[in-house]
DNA sequence: CGTGGCCGGCTTTTT
DNA sequence: GCCGGCCACG
């Protein structure tokens, strides 16, 4: 991680403001936050007062959106409680996303019900709602991710099955009233829980269980939260129960940076919170410590047209700085060399650091040309996000496995492998199966386990239920009663159904399979890596329990294979970008239909989110705060999309920015012989544009 | 039942 | 231009 939010500033006293907001110890309390404003450093500071006032540091809970602003978060809370002698009290602190918490409060209060749960993913969840279309026979081309996008909105705006109108505007409404109730039914059967339901699900038991909220009551009486314009209704409803004894809520946030409302997010929490929580405190923080003045002046221009929201205007009191840049590309390709090159320039000659740039796009698909262009000028760099690790099959097909051992009513994961490798169980009799199952109230495990009781299956896939179930009934010995661990499990289990056999046997080449068996391999290093680690003498390493504990924190975060890496340029979509700041920052694709995305400039039937150009604008604005020295917008004219190239026009908030705040230029073509190879494609694209216009 | 090839569609952001 | 789904064949 590359963002030290703090290190050059820490001994600068607290304004005014955000004393007030550290000092201000109970009742509810709204701290509008503008970016860079120092926001992480109230919360923490914060916490430290609480500590030396005498609040059990155990009592406190800090909520955050992602684990890495968790992380991060932890350990700065750690360093605070350390400077004021309270470092004992640091262990005993809650630091966690709003997900996290949520499972470990159903973790504990089912533990009397016993049993492990999976905790399922977007592929999972989408598998499953493909599986209850195609079984209710529901007429037919449903687009099943615009019905999972509709049940959970439906989840984070807190509203169960029966919530739903009858009278849906559309007909993805009135097909999501049908199949939200069965999913549920689906899930509770699988013993499954999605994201959504880690949130709501303890606030419905919450709702039920009064005696149980009042215990969570009691050992949380100061809470905390970052990122407060990202929450959905679920959370602020759970927020509202815990915090009703004592009122103790400390909300943070920025609605000029609420960019997750395509998530369910819902900006209202942060504009209404004076109306949730009667009596609430507001204070805001315009004083930005981290940018210089032209880069604020072009966030400020951008978010000045804004149509709804707390007004603020960031200020600084940090002198000079380089005037915003603005450079057009004839295309992509060349718009990511210029990059490279930039950053390769200042590098060589004012002594900067991969680490001092960031590379910031709207969408994953734009990464791919900078870190070609980066890798030819050898500059480290890392990518963030875009999921990949967990979602590569093998990888995918060893979890099932793992999840099934724990959890045989896990029919998502059992149909994912009940084939794979090969065993003779093909579709036609894993439908004779679940149709068993079904007719008979089994699961499709237990169809699997008593195949001898049903008598229309063929023998092929008879043998093949037989070959799993003892295959599973080892791995399950091998968890539970011999208590081996996860590591070692997986190896076994591998070589028992052959994985690496099918891997090389199946692969188009060797260097394939070497890839994909190196992905199994990894997981294998993950799980040893964790067995090693152990820090945290609570975690249980071994059995049923630490297989159980670190599979829902893999499906937690997912794509965060942390590791510490220093010294890279960092390649991130905006919304990742966010909370993050860097020396430089480069902003690529101000265009329209890029940034506004297309995707909000037009609408959509199976949308499940109303389009929001506003969201973009706040997404061009988060990333424009990103930068404190300098910062550079960029744009290419012209762009392949399916397979067309296409003319290009400027983003409607680049063209917001008042001309004299910045720069421009157009990036010209270098006449260097290395570059003629990646200007190939860039040059055919010309050619075909300029055969285009011979046409016309 | 399993495999391979062909055709078609389309492409945001993530806990 | 790429990936994924579908169909036909072995």
């Amino acid at each position: 991680m590359s963002a030290p939010t703090h290190s050059p500033r820490a001994p600068i006293p607290l304004n005014p403001a955000q004393a007030e907001a550290v000092e201000h110890l109970n009742g509810p309390l709204l701290v509008l936050a503008g970016a860079g404003s120092g926001k992480t450093r109230v919360i923490t500071q914060r916490i430290g007062r609480l500590v030396e006032k005498g609040i059990p540091s155990k009592a406190i809970l800090a909520m955050t959106f992602t684990n890495k602003a968790a992380g991060e978060m932890a350990e700065r809370a750690h360093a605070v409680m350390q400077e004021n002698g309270n470092g004992g009290a640091a262990k005993a602190l809650t630091v966690s996303t709003f997900h996290s918490f949520g499972l470990s409060v159903l973790q504990r209060e089912q533990k009397a019900m016993g049993g492990a749960f999976t905790i399922f993913d977007q592929g999972d969840v989408l598998s499953c709602v493909k599986e209850i279309l195609s079984r209710e026979r529901i007429g037919k081309s449903f687009d099943a991710s615009a019905i999972v996008g509709r049940i959970s909105n439906a989840k984070n705006a807190f509203m169960q099955p029966e919530d739903l109108p009858d009278d849906g505007k559309d007909e993805y409404d009135e097909i999501t009233k049908i199949v939200y109730p069965k999913y549920q039914a689906a899930m509770r059967a699988f013993r499954a829980y999605d994201f959504d339901d880690l949130v709501c699900e303890v606030g419905q038991l919450w709702k039920r269980r009064p005696d149980v909220l009042a215990r969570w009551q009691e050992s949380f009486r100061y809470i905390l939260v970052d990122e407060y314009q990202d929450t959905n209704r679920a959370q602020m409803e759970v927020l509202r129960q815990l915090c009703a004894p004592h009122k103790n809520l400390c909300v943070v946030g920025d609605d000029d940076q609420a960019i997750y409302a395509w998530r369910g997010a819902d900006v209202e929490n942060i504009l209404s919170f004076e109306e949730h929580f009667p009596g609430a405190k507001v204070i805001k923080l315009e004083q930005n410590y981290r940018s210089r003045a032209p880069v604020l002046d072009v966030a400020n221009a951008v978010i000045s047209k804004k149509l709804i929201g707390h007004q603020k205007t960031l200020f600084t009191d940090k002198p000079g700085g380089d005037l915003v840049q603005v450079r057009v590309a004839a295309t992509p390709q060349m718009e990511a060399e210029w990059v490279s090159k930039e950053i390769k320039r200042m590098i060589r000659d004012f002594g900067k650091r991969p680490k001092d740039f960031a590379v910031l796009y709207r969408s994953n698909g734009q990464s791919k040309d900078v870190e070609e262009a980066l890798r030819e000028q050898m500059i480290a760099h890392k990518v963030v996000g875009g999921q990949t690790f967990f979602e590569r099959k093998e990888v995918k097909d060893l979890l099932s496995y793992l999840k099934l051992t724990l959890n045989r009513s896990d029919e998502i994961a059992l149909r994912r492998v009940i084939n794979y490798p090969p065993r003779g169980i093909g579709e036609q009799s894993v439908e004779k199966l679940a149709l068993n199952a079904l007719g008979r109230g089994w699961t499709l495990w237990q169809a699997v386990e008593r195949v001898d009781a049903l008598d229309d299956i063929p023998p092929a896939a008879r043998e093949g239920c037989k070959q799993l179930e003892r295959v599973m009934g080892e791995t399950r010995k091998q968890l539970l009663a011999e208590r081996m661990k996860a590591s070692d499990v997986a190896r076994d289990l591998c070589e028992r159904v052959g994985l690496k056999r099918d891997i090389e046997g199946s692969s188009p080449s060797n260097n394939a399979a070497g890839r994909r068996w190196g992905n199994v391999e990894a997981l294998f290093r993950t799980f040893e890596r964790r067995e090693t680690r152990r820090g945290d003498a609570h975690d249980e390493v071994g059995g049923e329990q630490g297989l159980a504990g670190f599979l829902h924190a893999l499906t937690l975060q997912m794509n965060s294979e942390e590791e510490a890496t220093t010294d890279v340029t960092i390649l991130s979509t905006l919304h990742g970008a966010k909370g993050l700041e860097f020396d430089t920052v480069f902003l690529l694709g101000c265009e329209e239909g890029l940034l506004p995305h297309s995707r909000t400039l037009e609408v959509r039937a199976t949308d499940s989110t109303p389009a929001d150009v506003e969201e973009e604008r706040r997404l061009f604005y988060v990333g424009v705060t990103r930068a404190r020295e300098r910062l550079y917008l960029s744009r290419a004219k012209h762009r392949v999309s399916r397979g067309k190239p296409v003319p290009r026009t400027p983003s409607r908030f680049l063209l917001e920015i008042p001309p004299e705040m910045v720069e421009e230029d157009e990036i010209r073509e270098e006449l260097d012989p290395s570059f003629d190879a990646m200007n190939e494609g860039a040059a055919s694209v010309l050619a075909a544009l300029a055969a285009l216009d011979a046409l016309k």
